[in-house]
This record gives structure tokens, sequence and C-alpha cells, in this order.
DNA sequence: AATAAAAATACAATCGATTGTATTTTATGT
DNA sequence: ACATAAAATACAATCGATTGTATTTTTATT
């Protein structure tokens, strides 16, 4: 009936035995007999007995809990790299608390504290765009308590992250564009303290290079890369003095905005400007055109974060760790960059 | 320096006070002179002391912590409901902790056990596809833990949910493809386990009604309105002998691959046949035709739903609690049902 | 039947914080 | 300076489970 709070305590009295035999026949002990440990799982059963994990992990000192912080749950790359994480932790026998910091470094900070009261035993980390430095995570560092980067990282010594080649991404992206003919090409840059921006700039100047277009400056343009963002970039272009004929953005919201304000602008795409995204969201594959972007496997880079991060766990050999596994990210050729090439 | 595994036992050693003056400075307690709690802050913030959540919460019978159960975390319309969750849980300091069904029963039953394990003060939960009854959670309601369904809902007597009227919704989408001169209305339907699911279809049942138009039970087609059951759906109104000219489909998922199927096999959208999603899925306000949909506002959903409940937890007055909330769900007209009324 | 060995169970400390009660210290008034 | 009230702090039990050690019970051996 009121199976309100039943303890051990409630069965060991009910049964005449020990709290501690009862402990040992929940946890199927090869020390009880089972014949006693089948009277106890029975009683238990029939009282609806649930264990009390906070008292048996206070006592274990062990939580079994991963904590994961992102930026926001309802980007399609963040809860898809939770799903993965979930899996990956519901297979290996993990807990996650999710927290999101909505992009503030104040309450990722409060979120560390909070995992960290909860004792989790491991951090997966998505640094919100106010992230500038690392010491908020420093307690967990000096409580030993692993954490592992994923996409939006920190660049700091002795630590492990899970990332895609950002370089690579953003030369490929670019490179695409050279390829299909374009010679003006602006890149929509996110905030340089993070390094996936900085890296995919990086791609960006290395195409430039190697096809020996002269990198411009003014057709850089730095933003939070929200959809506001994307078609304040994309009036900026039209108001250029020249013709601009192609646009690597470093992220797809941005692009997928600026694209819609070129059309209405009477822009044709591709054929005016020609466009590369990146993240590959959902909406990318249906606006018309269809856009190129660079696909981030979140599920896949979620669940190779969170196994390296449980292996950390699991091999607590005090020793420092500091692993970086890059994921492969691919270039996914749609529509809004298949422009005329040349005019044979 | 080592701020490993600080305890309150700690610091009161160093000072040479009582732990319990000390948990009472960290707390703030009238009891402690500001002396004396000055101090004990100083050398708790030099060591690092970060209070064991664990320990506390045990001690207090209190955990400050909602559950979340919802099938699957990269579905728009859960991942904004849990950010309004969150947002409301943030500020009233709850922690949260969020659980996938995934759709399946077996997962639903053991996150409820995780749950109850974890002693949180209240869930909210959206069942699964596979979920036909109630038993899984009547160890909520022995235990006396208020618990609130919104959206997908059991309609169980003395249970509190936060609702869109799926029935009004469901008349709305479809009596407005017959104000648009729809005459031969397909439905997509989901398990009609779900009462969300019962009550679309009775809604697009009343509007046929309402304007003599009558019921035909070919038409109806039941699925779990996955992609692939959009296309397959697409199929079996090909192969129809005579014309459908519009669908409404419980959900923007099978809506748009329905879309794309009928748009392979050469019918115009919305001339050839209209048709009316439901959820308004980010996607279906860029695919081409724009899909006019039922706009389910999750974040304003998930902040009702958590204010709910917290006010259930906060006024636990024994009594059973049985509230309806029902949140107002929106018609979104766009092209993919824009026909041409009549022919004048 | 006596004794040792093995098996089953009981005892008691512990995890870290909280909180009601008891004790010590300080302040107040005469 | 002394009694008393008030303030500050210390003591000790508690939350519910786990686990090393001690004790009791059972089994095996001669």
């Amino acid at each position: 009936m009121s199976s309100d709070k039943i303890t051990i305590h409630d069965i060991a009295r009910i049964l005449n035995v020990d709290s501690s035999t009862v402990s040992r026949a929940l946890n199927n002990s090869p020390r009880v007999t089972e014949k006693t440990k089948n009277r106890i799982i029975a009683k238990a059963q029939e009282l609806g007995y649930q264990r009390n994990d906070l008292a048996s992990n206070l006592r274990k000192n062990k939580t079994n809990t991963l904590g994961v912080i992102v930026p926001r749950i309802s980007r399609h790359f963040f809860s898809s790299a939770i799903a993965g994480i979930e899996e990956t932790a519901y297979n290996l026998g993990y807990n996650v608390i999710i927290c999101q910091s909505l992009e503030q470094l104040e309450r990722e900070q409060n979120t560390v504290n909070t995992l960290l009261a909860n004792r989790v035993e491991g951090v997966l980390v998505s640094i919100s765009m106010e992230t500038k430095n690392y010491e908020h995570f420093e307690g967990l560092r000096k409580r030993k308590i692993p954490f592992v980067f994923f996409d939006r990282h920190l660049n700091v010594p002795e630590t492990s992250s899970v990332l895609i080649d950002d370089f690579q991404a953003g030369f490929d992206a670019t490179e695409h564009l050279i390829i299909k003919g374009c010679k003006k090409i602006a890149h929509f840059s996110g905030p340089m303290d993070l390094e996936i921006y900085k890296n995919r700039f990086a791609g960006y100047k290395a195409a430039l290079l190697k096809h020996h277009i002269k990198f411009n400056d003014e057709l850089i343009f730095n933003s939070r890369l929200m959809e506001q963002d994307g078609i304040e970039n994309a009036d900026k272009i039209i108001g250029l003095p020249y013709k601009v004929d192609g646009i690597f953005s470093a992220n797809d919201v941005a692009a997928i905005s600026a694209l819609q304000q070129l059309k209405r602008n009477d822009f044709k795409i591709p054929e005016d400007i020609a466009i590369v995204g990146f993240s590959n969201e959902a909406i990318s594959a249906v606006i018309e055109p269809s856009l190129t972007t660079i696909n981030q496997p979140g599920f896949n880079i979620g669940k190779r974060a969170a196994e390296l991060l449980i292996s950390q766990i699991s091999g607590n050999n005090g020793s420092v760790i500091d692993e970086k596994i890059i994921i492969q990210a691919n270039l996914v050729e749609r529509d809004s960059s298949q422009k005329n090439q040349g005019n044979k």
C-alpha cells in the first residue's frame, strides 16, 4: 500500500534480518543465501521499494552520472549530439544531466557548479559564444573530474576534445566555391574567441591562397551568426560597390537568412551569388534552393565524445589526458552552389 | 591546492569550530555571527569547497529536481518544450533531469524508475507511441510525486495536463481545406492509443460532418507518422481509383514526406492536392511549397507545464489534483493549401 | 560427538550535510 | 561583581544505503 518511503530498514524489520543483508540481497551479493535473497526481493517488490540513489551514491562515492553543457538544446546539432551522448551513456549505465548555457557565460559558470555539487563523474562541454577562457572549468580540473570538449572548444593544453577538422572543412567549402567559378567570396564568421570560427576562417584563407585569389578584408563579416546577422550581412553585400559572387558562411542559420534576403532583393542563387553554409541543419535540405553545406555528424560526435569521456573516467590513472578525436565532416553539395561553370 | 573532496568537517577542523556552525554559516543562518561567518566563507572559498548535494538532499529529503520524459530530444517540438521547462525551473531554483523514451515503452518504464531513484519531486511526461496504459506511472502516484502530462497524454482521471485543443485544431485544419475547396480529404493519423491522435481525428470528422461531406474510411491512413509512412501513404493515395484533393496529416513529418513524394509523381501542390500538417516544425516554413500547419507553441507549453508542476509540488496539500490547461494552437496558413477556390 | 572450516548473517562505522537540543560565552542590568 | 537573559556555538542524531569485521550457524571431517 503506502509505498511511501520504504527503506531497506523497513524490509529488514519486517523480515527479521539485518539491513545489511537486505542491501546485499538486493544487490545480488553472493554473501546472501538464495532463499533469503528471494524472501527479501519478494518483500521489496510487494512494498514497492525503490532504492534511494542519493544515499547509495553518497556512500559509494560514485554517481554514474555525466554532465553535459550545451549552448542551447533546441539547436539541431546539439540535440543530435545529446542523443548520441545519451545513447552511449545509457548503454554503459550512466545517467546524464543536461544543462544549457543559452550562450551566456554566467549561466555556463553556474552549470559547472551545479554539476560539481551533483558530483558528476565527467563533463561534456560545448562552450557558449561568450566563453573566452578556461577559468570556470578549473574546478573540474582540480577535482580530477575528466571533461571533454566537443565541437565548440577552447584550445587549452591537457584537455581532450572531439572535433571536426574545421580548417579542412572551411578549406573544402571555399575551394568548392572557387571551383564553381567564384572570384569574390565573402565569409560570414563567428566570434573569433572560438577556435571553430578561427579555424574555418583560416581554411577559407588557405583556399584563397592556393588558388591565387587575393584576400580582401572587406569581405569578412563578423557576427554571432544569428538569423538577423545573416540579413544584415546580406544587406552589406548588396551595398558593396563591386559584385560578390560567393558566400561561405560559418553556419547555416546565417547562410539561410542571407539567402532569403538576397532572394528578396532579386538576386539569383546560385547564378548571381553561390552560397555554402556550415552544419547541415535540417532546414538546409529543403530550402529552395537547397543549401550546400558542411555536414557535422552531431549524433556521432556526441557518441564519440561520451565514449572518450567514459574511458577516461574508467581508467582514472591520475595522469593528465590530452586526446583529440577528429571526426570526418563532409561537404554536402546541393543547389545553392551549382553555378554555371564558365560559358561553354 | 588539493580541493579534492573538501567537506564542512575539514573546514570545521581547520577553523576550530563545529561542522554544524560551518553548515549554518554557509547557508547564511542568523544563528552564526557575521564574524565567524566571514571566516568560514573565506576559508571555504580558499579551499574550493563545493557542497555535496547528495548528502544535503538526502538529509533534507528534498532534491529540488524535476524529471522530464520525452520521446526524443532531437524533435524540435520537444526540445522547444524542454527549453521552456528549463527556463521556468532555472528561475524557480529547480534542476531538471531529462530522459528520452525513444518511443519505446520499455525505456519509458526504466526512466520512471531512474527518476524515482533520484528522488525527483515532480515529473513532466510526454508519452511514447507505444504507451497504451498508465501502469508504469502508478509508482509516482503511490509516492505522491506530482506529474503533469504535456502534449502526448493519457486520458486518466485525477491527472493534470497541459495540452492544446487537438479536436479544435483538427477541426480547423480540416475546415480550412474544405473552405479552400477540397471535397475528398485524406487523413494521416497516428496510433489511436494516443489521445492527441484520437482528438485530431475526431476534429477531422466533425469538420466533414458540419460541411456535409461523407466520411470515407478508405481515406484514413494509420501509421506512426514517420518519414517513410508519409511516402507510403502518398503512394496509396496515388493508387486510389478516384482523385483525392486534400490531405490533413496529424504531423508535419509525414505531411512533408508525402508532399515530396507527390511532387516526384508530378502532382501539383496545392492545385492537385492541398496539404495541411500539424506541429509547425522549422522545416515547414521553408519547404516549397511552404506547409500550412498547426502551430504548437512548444516553449510555451513547456513553460506552463513546469509552472503547473511546481505549483503542485509547492502546495502539496495531499489532495489529488486534476488540472487541464489548454494552450491556444493556431493554424498557420502557407502555400500548400492555397488552392484556387472555384473557377470564377 | 567433537572440532575445524565454511557459510550466512549481524554489527557498526561511514559517506557529508542538516537540525533540534544542550552547553558555553557574551552582554545587560543592578 | 554577580545573577540572568540572550547570543553564539557545540553536541549528537539523522537521512538511507554500503561494506569491512565480528559473530553465529551450518556443514564437513574424522
